[in-house]
DNA sequence: AATGCTTATGAGAACCATTCACAACTGTAA
DNA sequence: TTACAGTTGTGAATGGTTCTCATAAGCATT
C-alpha cells in the first residue's frame, strides 16, 4: 500500500466521521495541505491542488478552506500585505515571525508572553478569546 | 481666537513645514482625526470630514491617510474583519484589545512583552522591525 | 493681482481577494 | 437504482482600496 493511498484513506475516514461528503476536490486539497510545510495562500493552494486533481476550482478551494477552518483542521492567517494564508493545525499553538525581506514565516511560541497577555486582559476585565502576535523582522547580520 | 482657528493654524504650520500643500480637504481630515478618540475606518472618517468640509471625497481621504501614515502622523490598523482603521500617533507605542462583541478597542502596553519579543527574535537571528499584537477578548462577567 | 508651474482633487473606472448564485453534477443511504 | 441533499464550476457580484485623468487650486514669483 502506497503512502498516498494511506493518507487518502485516513482523510476519507476523517471526512466521513465529520459527516462531510468525500469528494475528489476535497481529498486533493487536503493532500496538498498535508504536504505543505509553508504557509500558502488560496491561489497557491489552488495551483497545487489542480496538479493533483485538475477539476478543482478556486471557489471550491475557498469553500473547502472555510469548512476545514470551522472544523479546526486549518488556521487562516491575515499577515500584512496580500491575501489570507493557511496552515494545517498542528499540535501546539504558536505565533509567527515574518521576514520582511523574503516573506518567509517562522513559528515560535512563548508561554511567558501568553501568560502576560492573560494577565493584562484579566486586569482590564476581559478574557482572551484568541490573539494575534506577529513579529515583522529582518535578519541580523 | 477660537480653538478651532488655533488648531487649524497649527496644522497649517505642520503641513507647510513638511512641504505638503495646505488644502481645505486635508485640514478637514486632520481636524477630524485630532478630534477622534476611537479607531475609525476610512468610510467613517469620510463621513466626519464631509460634515466639516463637504467637498472631501473618499479618494482624498484614502490619499491623505496614506500621506499622513508615511509622515508618521497616523497609524493604520488591520484588525480582523472589515477594513483598515486609523488613529493619530500619540506619545507611546501600544497594542490593542478588541472586544469581540462590541468592536470596541482598548489600548494597552507591556514592556515585558516587548522585551520578550526582542529576545525571541534575537535568539532566532532576527531583529524586530515592527510587530502586531491584538487580543480578541470578551468581557468577564 | 496676475502668471506659471506643480500638486491635489473628484468622479468614476479598475483592481484584487473573496463570496455568491445557480444550474448541473455527484455522494450516499435506502 | 433511485432519490435527494450536498457539492461543484462558472461567472457574476461584492467591498475595500487604488488608479486615471481632466479640472481645480496652492504657492512662489513677478
Amino acid at each position: 500500500m502506497s503512502n498516498e493511498t494511506e493518507t487518502t484513506e485516513k482523510m476519507t475516514a476523517a471526512l466521513r466521521k465529520a459527516g462531510i461528503r468525500v469528494t475528489k476536490q476535497r481529498l486533493a486539497l487536503m493532500q496538498v495541505l498535508a504536504e505543505a510545510s509553508d504557509h500558502p495562500d488560496a491561489i497557491e493552494l489552488h495551483e497545487r491542488a489542480k496538479s493533483v486533481e485538475p477539476s478543482v476550482s478556486l471557489a471550491t478551494v475557498y469553500r473547502t478552506l472555510s469548512v476545514l477552518e470551522e472544523g479546526g483542521v486549518v488556521h487562516r492567517h491575515a499577515f500584512e500585505g496580500g491575501g489570507a494564508r493557511f496552515e494545517t493545525t498542528h499540535e501546539e499553538h504558536h505565533d509567527h515571525i515574518l521576514d520582511v525581506d523574503t516573506g518567509e514565516v517562522i513559528e515560535f511560541h512563548s508561554d511567558k508572553i501568553e501568560q502576560l497577555q492573560e494577565e493584562i486582559a484579566r486586569a482590564l476585565g476581559y478574557e482572551v478569546v484568541h490573539h494575534r502576535l506577529e513579529l515583522y523582522c529582518r535578519k541580523k547580520r
